[in-house]
DNA sequence: CGTGCATTTGATATACTATAACAATAAGAG
DNA sequence: CTCTTATTGTTATAGTATATCAAATGCACG
């Protein structure tokens, strides 16, 4: 299998148009494909074992460009026939984060692919309060000015959080 | 009254050192009162009512430059004899925060004293991981950033969240 | 005043999110 | 195969937040 089939959909990287690819219709399986090609070899190249459970977190996860609750996944996992309890999928969860395969939206406490996990960053996000889709997105101007202002007020940075709530260009043009 | 003793006061408006003044040892009850007194002044000429509860849930969250969970001020606004229930602290903080007199830490589940209710903003945070203090900050090349981006995305920008979480200068030096 | 309406608070119950702790099982190393 | 570690199962509980309706309070108006 080739690398390039790792990462993601043409589709999702086109870059000519000011509306995000996720934002326009798409072929939505191939997301999930590619995101699941780029978990195995994530986690082949790190050493980490994406089990079965994970793997279908993952996909779940992947079922759509909204954040997805972890009681929603827990359902999911239900009908499929294993009787899932919370820890299960919160360790799925931790697991996912932590392998950068997933982010975690702490305005909303809900899970979202990440876009791009072979090249390891946190997030910024665009989260449209109309219908609930997510734009991942990495500002480098956004970060230096953050790195800037950490470094001017004395702190040393570890992690970011960037949410923006707002309306995307669909939902504007449906009034 | 005069108006310039209703904003913060002089230690945490210094800007002759990095260490942000909310780090630096300060008449912290200077803060408290400060912060009261903007808050009287925001809610007259908005009409917003801070009734004894309100009032006494903003003075507990100005006890200290941490963020406080919502139990923790539920503690102790029954330690003041009132036998207080998580609704009457949610709605306190729910009218605070949409008065911008507090803001909320999504990361943390956690509340913290609006440094500069008088101009309302939105927050940028930035949290360390060893003393759990937080200072608030306001970038404009931050915020330049962020519009940019948001707008070249197609999005209409209607609230930010951004937390940034590291270590500051004091815990640094302390190993 | 006193009446009526709107806002705030009280009180109970419950929903939603997340983790602790320990047992059972499965996977990988030698 | 056996030891060791990582993962999953299971039960219980912690932590955060809201729905709902009743009681009390504040305020506008006559
Ligand atoms: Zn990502
Ligand atoms: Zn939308
Ligand atoms: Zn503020
Ligand atoms: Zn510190």
């Amino acid at each position: 299998m080739m690398v390039s089939s790792l990462t993601l959909p043409d589709a999702l990287m086109t870059l000519d148009s000011n509306t995000p690819a996720a934002l326009r219709p798409h072929d939505h399986d191939a997301c999930i494909d590619a995101a699941l090609a780029a978990a195995e070899q994530t986690c082949k190249e790190q050493g980490l074992r994406l089990t079965p459970i994970r793997r279908r977190v993952l996909e779940l996860v992947w079922q759509s460009h909204r954040p997805v609750g972890a009681y929603e996944l827990l359902e999911a996992l239900s009908a499929d026939g294993r009787r899932a309890m919370p820890p299960t999928v919160y360790r799925a969860l931790d697991f996912l984060v932590n392998a950068g395969l997933v982010h975690r939206l702490a305005t909303l406490n809900a899970f979202v692919g990440c876009h791009d996990p072979l090249h390891p960053h946190q997030g910024q996000f665009l989260i449209c309060g109309d219908c609930r889709r997510v734009v991942e997105f990495h500002s480098g101007s956004v970060n230096r000015s953050l790195d800037r202002k950490a470094r001017n007020l004395g702190f040393e940075l570890t992690e970011q959080n960037v949410e923006l709530l707002g309306r995307c260009s669909d939902c504007r043009d449906a009034h």
